[in-house]
DNA sequence: CTAATTGCAAATTGTTTGCAGTTTA
DNA sequence: TAAACTGCAAACAATTTGCAATTAG
């Protein structure tokens, strides 16, 4: 799926800015932080400013287009959101690539939460540790 | 548990400062920000400078005395820590009461992960949405 | 007595805002 | 052309740091 696209279908405007974060997001095999998203970015824009980036980055969370990640200490992560609805992550702690997981601890406890009286609306749930390259050392 | 005993199990001296974090976050039925334990505890110790208490919640995290919880948007939240190992949370996003979850998704995909070669050293698993008492208005 | 801990003030980091000019639909 | 979007500079909030004085073990 291409940015314009993407962007369209949200009722984006579409802008050089808006292309260039999604590309960014879309090339990279990992997590990004704003500031790994403004640093590339720059590369394609030279004159994109930094609040350019978190206040794009801040409606396509709200439209659902990229998704955040938090790990356990120090900042916010972004990834493009898998068009497939819903996935959830496998972060490794040394290299940052995180897999894709099929797999959502959701169903199996949506009865568990309705005898509580509890309605879920989010969930979250990550997973760290070392990937199969970064095992050793 | 008292926080002295807290302490002296994780070789942390014991200060009247952080005696009332532990005690403040032990009579909470929520979860809370560092801005909620400082002004609480600013109640007991009038004295006590913010830089304390995140130093010392800093450390507590690291002995594993408290976790934090990371909604979405906005700030962290800082809990008590069960001593029976491992629980997960149910935060309600009305009221902020937390309710502590008997499951976790780990056991569920742990075969999933070896396939893998992922090996993993923590995850999260939060729940949020509306519980009982606030789910009207 | 010594190392750990604290309070204070200042620095830093990450993120947000107001506004005037520019661009998109 | 109107509404959405951008760059810029400044504001802000949250968290961290250096340092000298204090305190727990």
């Amino acid at each position: 799926m291409d940015a314009e696209k993407l962007l369209k279908e949200k009722q984006l405007k579409v802008t050089p800015q808006r292309k260039a974060i999604i590309s960014v997001l879309q090339s990279s095999n990992s997590v990004l932080s704003a500031q790994d998203i403004f640093s590339e970015v720059l590369k394609t824009l030279p004159g994109i400013n930094f609040s350019t980036v978190y206040r794009n980055l801040d409606i396509l969370l709200d439209r659902g287009i990229v998704c955040q990640i938090t790990p356990q200490r120090g900042g916010v992560l972004y990834e493009l959101r898998m068009k497939e609805g819903h996935h959830h992550h496998v972060i490794c702690k040394k290299c940052g690539a995180s897999l894709p997981l099929e797999y959502c601890p959701m169903e199996d406890i949506r009865r568990k939460l309705d005898e509580k009286g509890f309605t879920p609306t989010e969930h979250r749930f990550e997973i760290y540790g070392y990937c199969d390259k970064c095992k050793g050392g």
